[in-house]
RNA sequence: AACCCCGUGGUGUAAUGGUAGCACAAGUGGUUUUGGUCCACUUAGUCUAGGUUCGAGCCCUGGCGGGGUUGCCA
């Protein structure tokens, strides 16, 4: 039952409630191919389907649409259920194959020649495309269409046996070939393919067509809503002639909603299999793709993936979603969980000349200030500290709250400092900074009421440890890049900077997966390959930045 | 070009014949030991022309615009 009475339901919901309310007990079903990987968009689908069936109590079926064996593989199988699973969904024990059908399919078959609505046609793939016609002008007949029932079931038989060889025949649905939708004319049923399966393996060399196979799969299950994508909705006849002609209960209801794109991004199966075999990313899982292992491995969330979901909303209208919305909800989830810990990136070393030699104190920080209940650490403090450069202005602007010649600023958690001298190299390029510390401000204030107005990090020179930090940034460098005929030319060359970081020596600890937040900076994450010897942090997404925002204005 | 679908602030959506609302983005201010978070405020919208109606974003007709479809892929 949608527990939420009060929020507006989408069409698909609402139609949902009302099947509910008439009695009907929900089912509907994931079917993706086994032929890559999951990415964001397919979320979007997971979370709809998934979602309906838990919302109206009923079940929602994993399915591998298996019907093509020259293009699957068993290495999607896994990460497919490992992606549905860590975004947070459950099919119990409703784990299926359209090729667990196999056999009942071809009865299905079988029936609709025996209705005389199926015939076995010799024409070739050309012929069959000529004899089409087009969306203009309608198609001509096969020559083959009023081949006998008899006839039809004896030739279908032996291609099953493997009598015929690949291309020769196919089996095709008697419809109209003057049609409006060309999907209507006389589609194909099934083909010969003398290929090994990757589950059925050489026992079947016709394998069925998907508007075949889908519909009665979904039929087969019981599935009462099949909710897919818009580019199906002109198949969705079809998806009923076949349930009609082989008699097949019950008769799914398929429901359309657009698919999910996002700015500065592609989503197409077809785009992303080419920015991983052209080398333009590193692998499926590459933290700068939209796959749903890209995003885990960068760092998102599936409460912040579910959010997302939650809030585009389903429609039937194309729509390019804006990737700051995906990127509020992970803040918004991430500044709820994230431990915050002090990282320096691009170090400028400070010297605290007041600061005894060799002496070294731990000071409290606090781990969330939005979550008490994540405590706090210590963390070292010594003579020598590491601030980021861009913290330290030689002659700042007005409005700059930081550290500069003279100017006194907060190290977070620990003193106030003053910078006394600036040291330069021959070539005029600031090497360090010499500062003064106010030992009565200890933790961060003043006992005699002053305020310092900025608060920047740091990192003991002494202590810190080494990391290496893979700072992302939006693949594409326009909006919606598969719009562009050269679409890769608009790859940001820039998405990706490596840089040496020192960090709390805390963060030896951090095991690949691990989330927090480099205050003042963004949320990171150890990367799967990140070892205590080699800690690797990848940018999960960077903190909003206003005074970045101000300065870009000048 | 034929058929199908879709047009609400910059973006994503709500309003199911009765005050066009929400979120993101953008901007302004406040709070702040993260220039983060949080809070307040501001900007900005029904593609168009008719029709039905006391009343239309919603219903009807035409136009315009966008998308999908012409695999023995899914």
């Amino acid at each position: 039952m949608s527990e939420e009475k009060n929020e507006p339901l989408d069409f698909i919901r609402t139609i949902v409630s009302n099947d509910v309310a008439n009695g009907c007990k929900v089912v509907t079903r994931f079917p993706p191919e086994p032929n890559g990987y999951l990415h964001i968009g397919h979320a979007k689908a997971i979370c709809i389907d998934f979602g309906v069936a838990r919302e109206f109590g009923g079940v929602c079926h994993l399915r591998m649409d298996d019907t093509n064996p020259t293009k699957e593989d068993v290495e999607y199988v896994d990460s497919i259920q490992d992606d549905v699973r860590w975004l947070g969904f459950d099919w119990e024990d409703k784990f299926f194959y359209a090729s667990d059908y196999y056999e009942k399919l071809y009865e299905f078959a079988m029936e609709i020649i025996r209705r005389g609505k199926a015939f076995v046609c010799d024409l070739s793939a050309d012929e069959v495309k000529e004899y089409r016609g087009n969306l203009t002008e309608p198609g001509k007949e096969s020559p083959f269409r009023n081949r006998s029932i008899e006839e039809n079931l004896d030739l279908f038989e032996r291609m099953r046996k493997g009598e015929f060889p690949d291309g020769s025949r196919t089996l095709r649905a008697k419809i109209d070939m003057a049609h409006p939708n060309v999907h209507m004319r006389d589609p194909a049923i099934y083909r010969i393919r003398h290929a090994h399966h990757h589950r059925t393996g050489d026992s079947w060399c016709i394998y069925p067509m998907y508007d075949f196979a889908h519909c009665l799969s979904d039929s087969i299950e019981g599935i009462t809503h099949s909710l897919c994508t818009l580019e199906f909705e002109i198949h969705r006849p079809l998806y009923d002639w076949f349930i009609e002609a082989a008699g097949a209960t019950p008769h799914p209801r398929q429901i359309e909603f657009s698919r999910l794109n996002l700015t500065y991004t592609v989503m197409s199966k077809r785009r992303l299999l080419e920015l991983v075999q052209g080398k333009h990313v590193n692998g499926w899982d590459d933290p700068r793709m939209p796959t749903i292992c890209g995003l885990r491995r960068r760092g998102y969330t599936p409460e912040a993936i579910r959010k997302f979901c939650e809030i585009l909303g389903i429609t039937k209208t194309n729509s390019l979603s804006d990737i700051a919305l995906l990127e509020h909800c992970l803040r918004e989830d991430l500044n709820k969980r994230a431990p915050r810990v002090m990282a320096v990136m691009d170090p400028l070393k400070v010297v605290i000349e007041n600061y005894p030699e060799g002496q070294c104190e731990e000071l409290e920080a606090t781990n969330n200030p939005e979550d008490p209940t994540q405590g706090e650490r210590l963390v070292p403090f010594s003579r020598n500290i590491y601030i980021d450069r861009n913290d330290f202005m030689e002659e700042p602007p007005k409005k700059f709250f930081r550290l500069a010649p003279g100017a006194e600023v907060r190290l977070r958690y620990g003193y106030f400092i003053r910078c006394t001298e600036v040291i330069k190299d021959a070539a005029g390029n600031i090497t360090e900074l010499r500062c003064t510390y106010d030992p009565e401000t200890r933790g961060g204030s003043a006992p005699d009421g002053r305020k310092v107005k900025g608060t920047i990090h740091w990192v003991s020179a002494d202590h810190a440890v080494e990391a290496e930090v893979r700072q992302y940034d939006r693949l594409f460098s326009v909006e919606n890049p598969g719009a562009e005929d050269n679409w890769l030319d608009c790859l940001n060359q820039d998405s990706l900077e490596i840089k040496k970081a020192y960090l709390e020596p805390e963060l030896t600890k951090a095991v690949p997966g691990f989330i927090c937040q480099f205050e003042r900076q963004g949320y990171f994450c150890a990367d799967k390959d990140s070892t205590p010897e080699k800690l690797i942090f990848n940018r999960t997404v960077a903190l909003r930045d206003s005074w970045a925002k101000t300065q870009n204005k000048n």
